[in-house]
DNA sequence: ATGGTAGCCTTGCTA
């Protein structure tokens, strides 16, 4: 059988991005494609084009901003709409599915700045939730990919001017410390299982020439859980649509997965 | 050099 592919992609806008994601998905088939910052409400999603594309679309959508969506070639299952943890959140921000072995969800984890705001204090409690959410799944010791724009760069590596970052709420110690407690937790950084090199972005700001001059962020990831970890068969990350005409300021990231293979991850005990 | 760009049912906000 066939790897199962997984792949995410920030398009800001999935209207003003609609050329691109269909091309995208008719060269690459992507099994599941996770998107963030579709900006529209679910009613204005262009469904009938993905579908007429293959593709089956769950989306939480709200208007102008934010927004999230699963793209799969078969149906999901057993949605989740909304990160759980505060019946107060209204931003469309979290969305997780099955498709068959695996569990999948698309997230848009808040920028945070300025870190003087509240939107800092919104994204670290948000971080937390995510971490909660992260615990239930690792309970049920089923592969899942945890897929989306993080907002966070883990390191220093992954910014391409550390010093001119370094107050900014994608690198500060706050964030990066809650990042790396979801791998504390037994969560892999997918893109490090299979790159060590510096200096690999998955976003270049629109402005001053960033992408012309490669000088971009890595904010998008692909989290395993130790089951998806144990069937992980590559990782990459996809420059090409960033260069075309009209692109988004993110590019797609990606991973493979052989779920035929048997995990010799042990059990906890019942 | 306090700019620059892109998308939003916009004239500022978010990124």
């Amino acid at each position: 059988m066939s790897p199962f592919r997984i792949a995410s992609w920030n398009v800001n806008s999935v209207k003003a991005r609609l050329p691109h994601l269909l091309a995208f998905l008719a060269a690459e088939k992507p099994d599941v494609l996770c998107l963030q910052e579709t900006k529209c409400l679910e009613s204005d999603f262009p469904r009938l084009e993905i579908e007429a594309a293959g593709y089956r679309v769950e989306a939480l959508g709200q208007r102008a901003y934010n927004g999230v969506a699963l793209l799969s070639l078969k149906a999901a299952e057993d949605p989740l709409r909304g990160l759980p943890g505060d019946p107060a959140d209204a931003e469309a921000r979290y969305i997780e599915a099955s498709f068959g072995a695996v569990r999948v969800a698309s997230l848009y984890l808040p920028n945070g700045n300025p870190v003087e705001s509240a939107k800092f204090a919104y994204k670290l409690s948000w971080m937390e939730r995510l971490a909660a959410r992260a615990e239930a799944l690792l309970l049920r010791e089923i592969p899942f990919v945890l897929a989306g724009d993080y907002n966070v760069c883990p390191a220093d590596e992954d910014v391409y001017d550390p010093v001119a970052f370094a107050g900014d709420a994608l690198c500060r110690i706050e964030s990066r410390s809650r990042f790396r407690s979801l791998l504390y937790q037994g969560l892999a950084d997918a893109f490090r299982l299979f790159h060590r090199e510096p200096h690999r972005y998955t976003f270049w700001d629109y402005q001053a020439g960033r992408w012309n001059r490669d000088e971009g962020l890595r904010i998008d990831h692909l989290l395993l859980s130790p089951d998806a970890a144990d069937r992980v068969l590559d990782c990459d990350i996809d420059r090409k649509p960033r260069g075309k005409e009209r692109a988004s300021d993110h590019t797609p990231i990606w991973c493979a997965l052989d779920l035929c293979a048997k995990s010799s991850r042990k059990r906890r005990p019942e």
